[in-house]
DNA sequence: CGTGCATGTTACTTGCGGTAACAGCAGTCT
DNA sequence: AGACTGCTGTTACCGCAAGTAACATGCACG
């Protein structure tokens, strides 16, 4: 029959995408972003063209590639913002998870986040692609959602909860990225600072003395 | 004299200097980050190999665009920060400074920020560089700094003053790329409404009917 | 058997970052 | 004056990576 033939056609051909998927997130996690397509298809056993026949072009590539991360990230963020408990120890354990995977996986971490930085040589090859944006961006929804359906805001509440949603992720995003650079101090730690933050410490600190104040 | 002579020459690189960032400043703006070396050479009325002896290598010439930028911003958002008011009208001045900045000139913001996006063709050249790392770790750390200098936080602030510098920074930074993109709200509420994250209403929001809130 | 069709290959083009080698043109030292 | 230095500028090239064309092979179906 025409169909099975189709479907068993399908089914191998996405097993060797699954297969490639894995060869190229095996040599982008060892070579960083800038991972030739000549390398990529070197692990895979394969030739160049086999890629492209696949993927598309690079973009394509790591599009699927950053996809497959993207979603098992979100998925545990999802989960840690579901867990029983209340709103801050939920909020606490999210950020927690969050840096959690960053710092387990901080090879994912740059591919998904940043430029290239691996290369011996003169490097100048940048790279990246737009990987960064569709994960914040899709966190920055997400998030939004949740603080919307679940928060009672008044009047305006839905705008609210979306600038809420990204500027939360942001302040994740770029204080995970300076605290995985530097270490300046414990996960848990840095958890509790920025919930600290999220429940307006800043605005109840009192003025040091002598100056205006901020 | 051998002095004054050494000095003309100087001089006389540093113009040239400054024409050619200027150069390139118009071509990046126009084509985006992904600009040849070639294109910027053509613009600047000459070829390459000059570009190579002022600039060293691609990384070099953009680091040096992007060091113009970023401390013409970072000026004007000290000069926010440091404008006679109280706390929240300055957060609320700053705030609005960088997302002015970023809406009046927004392929600037896209040079230090963000990845090529402008290409016609297959695209997969990616570009960027480290210059949006750059960019934020340093208006995190001197936010930190006002922060740490002007709060009294009680025993560990110092530490909190960064980990609150670069969050607030990466807040501002994502709400601000979503917005631009979006267009939600006018600037003016978008300020508000980060400020009045930054201001503990998330903490205080009470719990929607029905559900377990957050 | 020939006809599809997917998989695989080699060999090529194009374009960019980066460099070597050479050419002209000041002013300087002897 | 004439060799020397140091700058600006050029053409022509290398190496490398993305992406493509054209050809080869294995396998199911009629």
């Amino acid at each position: 029959m025409d169909t099975t033939q189709r479907t068993d056609q399908q089914r191998s051909a996405d097993r060797r995408r699954r297969e490639l998927l894995e060869a190229a997130d095996r040599v982008v996690l060892r070579d960083g972003p800038q991972a030739s397509m000549n390398a990529i298809a070197a692990e895979a056993g394969i030739t160049k063209p086999i890629l492209y026949r696949h993927f598309g072009d690079k973009g394509g590539l790591y599009a699927a590639l950053a996809t497959r991360h993207t979603d098992a990230l979100l998925d545990s963020l999802r989960a840690a913002l579901d867990a029983p408990a209340d709103r801050r120890e939920r909020v606490e354990a999210t950020l927690d998870t969050y840096l959690t995977a960053i710092e387990l996986r901080p090879q994912v971490y740059r591919f998904l986040m940043h430029p290239a930085e691996g290369g011996q040589p003169g490097d100048a090859g940048f790279d990246v692609g737009k990987h960064s944006a569709p994960l914040l961006r899709r966190m920055g929804e997400e998030l939004a959602q949740v603080i919307e359906e679940r928060l009672d805001l008044g009047p305006g509440g839905q705008q609210l909860a979306r600038v809420w949603g990204h500027g939360i992720v942001g302040m994740m995003h770029a204080a995970g990225d300076w605290w995985l650079g530097e270490r300046p101090c414990s996960r848990a730690e840095l958890v509790r600072s920025l919930a600290d933050l999220l429940w307006g410490r800043l605005a109840a600190a009192g003025d040091r003395v002598g100056g205006p104040g901020f």
